[in-house]
RNA sequence: UCCAGAGUAGCUCAAUGGUAGAGCAGCCGGCUGUUAACCGGCGGGUUACAGGUUCGAGCCCUGUCUCUGGAGCCA
C-alpha cells in the first residue's frame, strides 16, 4: 500500500515497510550514494531517499532525473543529518517514467512570467503546490462556512439567455454559422444565449424559496480588460439571504472574510509561510489585521468627506457621483482608519437596477468591503423587493422589463426583503496567499488572446 | 482599451553602432551524509517577427506579435 508523504515527513516514528510513489525534484550523488528528493503533491516538503550501492535498481541512479516518476520501497528512518527528520532507506527503486534533460523545471527559482508558459508543469514547483493546496482547502472553508450556517448550495446555470445587468460583456454562444445575428430562432436554444456573468438572479429565486442559499461556480465576462486582477473564466461566491437588510449582509461579508482569513492560518500554515518568505512577507500579518481588527462602516458621502478632508492629491477627482477609485479604497482602509473597511450606500446612478433605493430616494443600499494591500475584496447589496420601485428602476436604467419577467414575479408572489454579496473566489485567494497575479491562482487562465492548456 | 517598459543560449541576465558573453541548468568525470551540495571539463545562438537606415545593426527607425507594470471596467 502506497503512503503520502505528508504522512511520513510528520510521523512520530519510525515505519519498517513503506512504499512511496512521486516525481524527482532533484538528485544529488556522491561516490557510491545519492540522494533523492521526492514530492507527491500531498504536502510542501520533499522525502528524502539515501539510495547506495545495496539498493536494487542502484545501477540505473543516472535514470532517475529532475521530474521523472518513481516508486520506491524501503523503511523510514530517522536522518542523522539536519534539514529533515526523517528519510528513506530504500531496498528497492523503480522509475517509472524517465523524464529527459528537456525538463523544464530546474532547482532553481524561475520567474513567474516563465512558469505560465508551461502552466501543465508548473504545478510540479513548490509555489504552485502551496498555491494549489490552498485553493482547494479554501474551497472547502467556503462551503464549510455557508452549510455550517445552514445555507443551501445552489448549482446555477452556466449558460443564460438574460444578463445581470452592469456585470460586463458576455460570450455569446452558437452552435449557427456565418452571420449568426440573422436569424437567432434557428440557433440551438431559439434565442441569443451567452455565458453567465452572475448567477445572483437566479440565485436570488432561490433565496426566495429556501431563505438562505450561496453559488459557487465559474462564471465569465468579455472584457477586453487586461490586468492581474481580471480573468475572463473565473469562480464566483453569491449568498443571497432572504429576510436580510443591508446591515445583515454587511454583518455576513464580514464574518465571511474574517473566518477565511482564521481559516487560512489555522488550517494551511505550511503552505503561508511559502507565501511569506517567497511572494509577500506581510500576508501573514495582513490577515491577523483582518481577523483582530473591527470593520468600520461608513457611508459613501461619509467617505467622500474624508477623502476631500485628507489633503490628499489623488489622481482622479472626489466628487458625489463617481465610484470610488483603487487609490481612494486605499487611502481609506491602510492610512485613514487602518484597518478593513466597509462603505456603504452609493449613488443610485452608478449602481445596477436590482439595488433597493434607500429612503432618501437618491442612494441605493450597496456595499463594497475594502482590505489593506488589496482594496475591494466583496461587493454586494440589499435588492429592491417592491414590485413598483423595481419596474422603475428597470426603466431608468432603459431595460426591457419582459427580459426579466421571472425576476419581477418574486416581487409579486411573496415578495421579501433580501439582501446579498459576491467574492470573486480567484481574488479572495490573491487576499489569502499575498500572489499579485490572478494569472497564478487559477489553473489554466484565460485572458485575451490566452487560451492555452 | 489607454499610458509606460521589456523581448539576446533551456532559465536569469550582460554586451559605447564595430569578433554575441557570464552564471545557473544539461552532459561527461571526480568526491564516503548531501540539503539551490561541492570540484574539474564539454556542448549550447536565425539576438521575438517583418521591413528600413548604415561600410557595418542585438543596439537606430517603422510596423506586427508577446510579456510586464500602472490605469479604466469590475469580482
Amino acid at each position: 500500500m502506497r503512503t503520502l508523504i505528508k504522512y511520513l515527513v510528520n510521523s512520530n516514528s519510525p515505519i519498517e515497510s513503506v512504499v512511496v510513489k512521486g516525481w524527482v525534484r532533484t538528485r544529488r550523488d556522491s561516490k557510491g550514494f545519492s540522494f533523492l528528493e521526492v514530492n507527491d503533491g500531498s504536502c510542501l516538503t520533499n522525502l528524502q531517499v539515501m539510495a547506495d550501492a545495496n539498493t536494487v535498481g542502484y545501477k540505473d541512479i543516472s535514470r532517475f532525473t529532475t521530474g521523472a516518476s518513481v516508486e520506491i520501497y524501503g523503511s523510514l528512518v530517522e536522518s542523522p543529518a539536519k534539514g529533515q527528520k526523517w528519510e528513506l532507506h530504500p531496498t528497492e527503486i523503480k522509475l517509472i517514467g524517465p523524464a529527459d534533460s528537456s525538463y523544464p523545471l530546474q532547482k532553481k527559482g524561475h520567474s513567474l512570467e516563465f512558469l505560465r508558459t508551461i502552466a501543465h508543469l508548473r504545478i510540479r514547483s513548490n509555489l504552485f503546490g502551496a498555491i494549489f493546496r490552498t485553493r482547494s482547502k479554501i474551497a472547502y472553508a467556503v462551503h464549510k462556512f455557508f452549510q455550517d450556517r445552514d445555507f443551501v448550495y445552489v448549482h446555477t446555470p452556466i449558460i443564460t439567455a438574460s444578463d445581470c445587468e452592469g456585470a460586463g460583456e458576455m460570450f455569446r454562444i452558437t452552435t449557427l454559422k456565418g452571420n449568426i445575428d440573422e436569424n437567432p430562432q434557428a440557433d440551438f436554444f431559439g434565442k441569443p444565449t451567452y455565458l453567465t456573468v452572475s448567477g445572483q438572479l437566479e440565485g436570488e429565486t432561490f433565496a426566495c424559496a429556501f431563505s438562505n442559499i450561496y453559488t459557487f461556480g465559474p462564471t465569465f465576462r468579455a472584457e477586453n480588460s487586461n490586468t492581474a486582477r481580471h480573468s475572463a473564466e473565473f469562480w464566483m461566491i453569491e449568498p443571497e439571504i432572504a429576510f436580510c437588510d443591508i446591515n445583515g449582509d454587511m454583518n455576513l461579508a464580514e464574518e465571511f472574510i474574517k473566518e477565511m482569513a482564521r481559516y487560512m492560518i489555522q488550517n494551511n500554515s505550511d503552505d503561508l509561510q511559502i507565501f511569506e518568505k517567497f511572494v509577500d512577507k506581510q500576508v501573514r500579518d495582513r490577515l491577523k489585521f483582518v481577523i483582530e481588527r473591527p470593520f468600520v462602516r461608513i457611508q459613501y458621502v461619509k467617505a467622500l468627506e474624508i477623502l476631500k478632508n485628507s489633503g490628499k492629491n489623488f489622481e482622479f477627482p472626489v466628487e458625489y457621483g463617481a465610484n470610488l477609485q483603487a487609490e481612494h479604497e486605499r487611502y481609506l482602509t491602510e492610512e485613514h482608519f487602518k484597518s478593513p473597511v466597509t462603505v456603504y450606500n452609493y449613488p443610485r446612478e452608478i449602481k445596477p437596477f436590482y439595488m433597493r433605493l434607500n429612503e432618501d430616494g437618491k442612494t441605493v443600499a450597496a456595499m463594497d468591503l475594502l482590505v489593506p494591500g488589496i482594496g475591494e475584496v466583496i461587493g454586494g447589496s440589499q435588492r429592491e423587493e417592491r414590485l413598483d420601485y423595481l419596474l422603475e428602476n428597470v426603466k431608468y436604467h432603459k431595460l426591457s422589463p419582459e427580459n426579466y419577467w421571472w425576476y419581477i414575479d418574486l416581487r409579486k408572489y411573496g415578495t421579501v426583503p433580501h439582501a446579498g454579496f459576491g467574492v470573486g473566489f480567484e481574488r479572495l485567494l490573491m487576499f489569502l496567499t499575498g500572489v499579485s497575479n490572478i494569472r497564478d491562482v487559477i489553473p489554466y487562465p484565460r485572458t485575451p488572446g490566452n487560451a492555452d492548456f
